[in-house]
DNA sequence: GTTGAGCGTT
């Protein structure tokens, strides 16, 4: 059974940990697991999953039991194609084993073969608009944490005022991969509905939104409806 | 059904 990840971590004493980048948003620790354990022991794997949605966030830590073999893997999995995806391996910076990889000489052990041929894509590092949790920060003194986390402010109803819809579109849908993977190519040339700024103003009877007091028992087509059928208030859309 | 830089959990 995996369970990786799922319990924190389970032995750290000896184990060297490995980055991987650029992973699918969908690729589990089962589909790195038989991956990296062809090239040495994987004692686990960690995927950070974000908290909102619980989902991936795009990279994950392979641990190895010895650093030979995490540099092996670093060398034959560094730009393999999982899931779609390249992803990329590289000997994790921080962690609980940071500091040992750092006495551990492997920093210091040249790669001789870290053969980049195909350079992945130059990745334009532009920190504009995205990630810019510090900038909100300094701009509003008072903005939101990344996880909703403010200080005196908590949510007023988090039962539904609490960004349905992040909650809803990334812990519910799943997608699979083959369908736009094959027909990504697909373009939608079709002429966009021209730009109606103000939905067709029909002049001349102003909805009842304007009415100073439009009569409850005045349904639209016409009939009396008094509390009989909930007459949907659907006249509200700006 | 979306996103794509980066460094992690009890």
């Amino acid at each position: 059974m995996s369970h990786f990840g799922r319990a924190g971590p389970p032995d750290i004493s000896d184990t060297y940990s490995l980055l991987i980048l650029n992973t699918s948003f969908r690729t589990t620790a089962d589909d790195l697991f038989p991956l990296f354990d062809k090239y040495g022991k994987v004692v686990d794997i960690f995927i950070p999953k974000d908290r909102r949605t619980g989902d991936s966030r795009g990279f994950a830590f392979v641990r190895y039991k010895y650093a030979d073999e995490a540099q092996e893997a670093v060398d034959r999995l560094d730009g393999r194609e999982v899931d779609g995806r390249e992803i990329t391996v590289q000997f994790a910076k921080y962690g609980p084993k940071a500091e040992r990889i750092h006495k551990g000489r492997i920093i210091e052990k040249p790669p001789r073969s870290r053969v980049r041929s195909r350079s992945r894509s130059p990745r334009p590092r532009y920190r504009d608009d995205y990630r810019d949790d510090d900038y909100r920060r300094r701009t509003h003194s008072r903005s939101r944490d990344r996880y909703g986390r403010d200080r005196g402010h908590h949510y007023q109803s988090r039962s539904r005022s609490y960004s349905p819809d992040y909650d809803r579109a990334r812990g519910r849908a799943r997608y699979d991969d083959e369908r736009w993977s094959r027909s990504r190519s697909i373009e939608s040339p079709g002429p966009r509905r021209s730009l109606s700024p103000r939905r067709t103003p029909t002049r001349g009877r102003n909805h009842d939104s304007r009415s100073p007091s439009r009569n409850p028992s005045l349904s639209p087509n016409g009939r009396h409806h008094d509390s009989r059928s909930p007459s949907p208030r659907s006249r509200y859309q700006e």
